[in-house]
DNA sequence: CTGGATGCCTGGGAGC
DNA sequence: TGCTCCCAGGCATCCA
């Protein structure tokens, strides 16, 4: 569900988080967590427990807790995942997954009905050894580095900014977003997207992502802020959700495909 | 190597 | 009200 600038109001969200001490795990499903060692205190200590949290980190869709420990948790949202921060501690939820308790008596929980999401633990190098595997990050992407990841690639211009593997971040709505605001049309080969489109598009996927940053992430069926609120990015679409309705810039109804296996909005007058 | 298709899950909404 | 069907923002894995 939640893509970068979901993944990055989580993020900083969180902020007060850091310098906290983590004093206890409560883990209701392990199948979620990813490395997680035999034993009960390997594994409380593999979640951070006894570590203070030194930092936040994000890239792409991905976000990291790092303690002062050496320890670290790589957290992935899927589609439905949620960290949820409260200042008391409640009863766990269906689909609760994981329950942090911290030093100043708040928690946070990872809860994901899909389970398509997950935690991965791991050392302190873990995350940026993991993160080596994905392009570059997407609110900050340069010319430079949209255009190798287009160069030479035999598929839709949509399918590469959806690879994360070549872009990190952009998932359904920015791409669909970012490709109306370029006015490049989403089936379009990739090797085709001609060298003065290049900076367009890097600039339309930089801009989408900071304006869905700026408004909270989009809140469509399960996002939410750590503090259970929903973003406001949904007011910004202008092709995701909108098939059918009017091009905010010609008029023509909006067509509906799919592309990559996933549902692509786009206008057929403006997208070339 | 590349790119495309498939399957994993639950819940919400539409349609009957 | 209740049922069934369809759809969903991701990604690992397998196949051609």
């Amino acid at each position: 569900m939640p893509e970068l600038p979901e993944v990055e109001s989580i993020r900083r969200a969180l902020a007060p988080i850091v310098g906290r001490t983590v004093v206890k795990v409560e883990i209701f499903r392990t199948d979620v967590i990813e490395g997680l060692p035999r034993g009960v205190e390997q594994r409380q200590n593999s979640l951070l427990v006894g570590g203070r949290i030194i930092d936040l980190l994000r890239h792409g869709k991905q976000l990291g807790v790092e303690t002062d420990n050496g320890r670290t948790v790589c957290i992935q949202l899927g589609m439905s995942g949620q960290v949820l921060r409260c200042t008391a501690s409640t009863e766990p939820r269906k689909h609760d997954h994981v329950v942090w308790t911290l030093d100043d008596r708040s928690t946070l929980t990872f809860r994901d009905p899909r389970r398509f999401g997950g935690l991965t633990v791991g050392d302190a190098g873990s995350l940026k050894r993991r993160w080596q595997d994905l392009g570059p990050d997407g609110l900050t992407l340069s010319d430079e580095s949209l255009a190798a990841a287009l160069t030479g690639r035999n598929r839709a211009v949509k399918a590469v900014l959806l690879d994360q593997a070549l872009i990190a971040g952009v998932g359904n709505i920015y791409a669909d977003e970012a490709l109306f605001m370029a006015g490049i049309r989403p089936a379009r080969n990739a090797s085709r997207v001609r060298g003065d489109e290049v900076p367009k598009l890097a600039q339309a996927i930089r801009t989408v992502l900071a304006k869905a940053v700026e408004a909270r992430g989009s809140s469509l069926r399960d996002y939410v802020q750590p503090d259970g609120v929903k973003g406001e990015a949904v007011l910004l679409h202008q092709a995701y959700g909108r098939g059918g309705l009017p091009c905010i810039r010609c008029g023509a109804p909006l067509r509906k495909t799919t592309i990559a296996q996933r549902t692509t909005v786009f206008c057929a007058e403006c997208q070339r």
